[in-house]
DNA sequence: GCGGGGGTCATCCGATCGGTCGATGCGGGG
DNA sequence: CCCCGCATCGACCGATCGGATGACCCCCGC
């Protein structure tokens, strides 16, 4: 069984998604939001393993911030945009934010009964479309790290303190830092632990 | 008579070494190594009984990847490392290549002696901190962490500060530091960078 | 020969972190 | 009923980090 939360500022919409989704017999929807505030306080509250989005929602937040605050929450759902468009920029902000996967209403049904499942696992589903942007986009935008920056990005998911990482590799705590200053600006974050998590998570590191 | 093998990067390390071995007379030092590919190359050539393998080898592969290629080796010798750090991740990543004991350069002398002809003869000596960590290993195969600490965790991996954990999940910046603090006894670190590198590694966070 | 990228180093300072006490409240198991 | 694990909070302090700046060197490509 998965359950559901909709949000989509479209009543039809919510509509359809109700209608569709209740022919299926391992889904239950919880609860439907009209607005991306409602959304993030009722994910909060009735803690469903997936909620639906759409990006576009007239008033209030989108479905990118929407989509940010709800990954941000404590033991979070897994959020699984459904949405019309695909441009760069939508796909890529709506992945930024944290979202499980990427598809558009005009995937067939069983692709978006898939997609839920899969999106309550954790796995992530893109529709084809989305994917191949999302491909061109990583090999483009993957950060580069020079040797030097790798060597201490290693040191660093050691938990060592500059000190230790400048005697590990024979320099100065200066140089760590300047090192370390710029691993911040390629990965875009700007403490040590995030640095750690991301390159694992780009899997950057050996090992 | 016990034959060695020395691999360390540092020339005064090897120096005070072999100064030290010296002095003990069912001791002989075969040669030394100053990076991993050469004292895989000396181990092969030579076949001491027991290589000691710091972690840490500055250019070309870790000591962690020289222990492995030894052990690899046809009647191998035994792998003492030797080291300075005492991370889970080393210690773990050690063992699992196939040493056969691990050493904190801060031991005692005679500790060293009795740990080298015990790896001859194929026992396993830890240092006392390492091993009430392998102890620590063994007991809970891996650390199991409170459902508000794996809150923690999470923002933390996402690179917040103790303030923005704190306001994230509704607690003062006090318990954030807290369960910080017992969050690094259970994964045996002490920054949050190491936090969020044990965590990653043993898949402790959703994602 | 000149620019630029990569690596190295230094200094300064406020903000933050990590460690260590102690303390409260709440729930469950003995 | 009392103890213990869990979560919460406060205060203190030294050590460390992050950011900003400016600088030097080496190598490579143009």
């Amino acid at each position: 069984m998965t359950t559901i939360l909709l949000c989509d500022d479209h009543v039809v919409v919510r509509a359809g998604l109700l209608a569709l989704l209740g022919s299926e017999p391992d889904i239950e929807v919880l609860g439907e939001a009209g607005s991306g505030e409602e959304a993030v306080a009722l994910a909060a509250k009735l803690r469903p393993d997936v909620v639906l989005m759409d990006l576009q929602l007239g008033e209030g937040i989108d479905g990118v911030e929407a989509t940010r605050r709800i990954t941000a929450l404590p033991q979070p759902p897994h959020v699984l945009v459904l949405t019309t468009y695909d441009t760069d920029a939508d796909i890529t902000r709506a992945i930024g934010a944290g979202a499980t996967g990427y598809l558009l209403k005009a995937e067939r049904p069983e692709e978006l009964f898939a997609a839920i499942h899969s999106a309550a696992a954790g796995r992530t589903t893109l529709s084809a479309p989305v994917a191949s942007r999302v491909m061109a986009h990583m090999r483009g935008t993957r950060p580069t790290l020079t040797d030097r920056e790798l060597d201490i990005l290693g040191q660093l998911a050691r938990g060592l303190g500059n000190r230790d990482i400048a005697r590990a590799l024979f320099i100065s705590e200066a140089t760590v830092k300047t090192h370390l200053g710029r691993i911040y600006d390629k990965l875009g974050v700007d403490t040590r632990a995030g640095a750690v998590s991301v390159a694992k998570e780009q899997r950057l590191l050996p090992s």
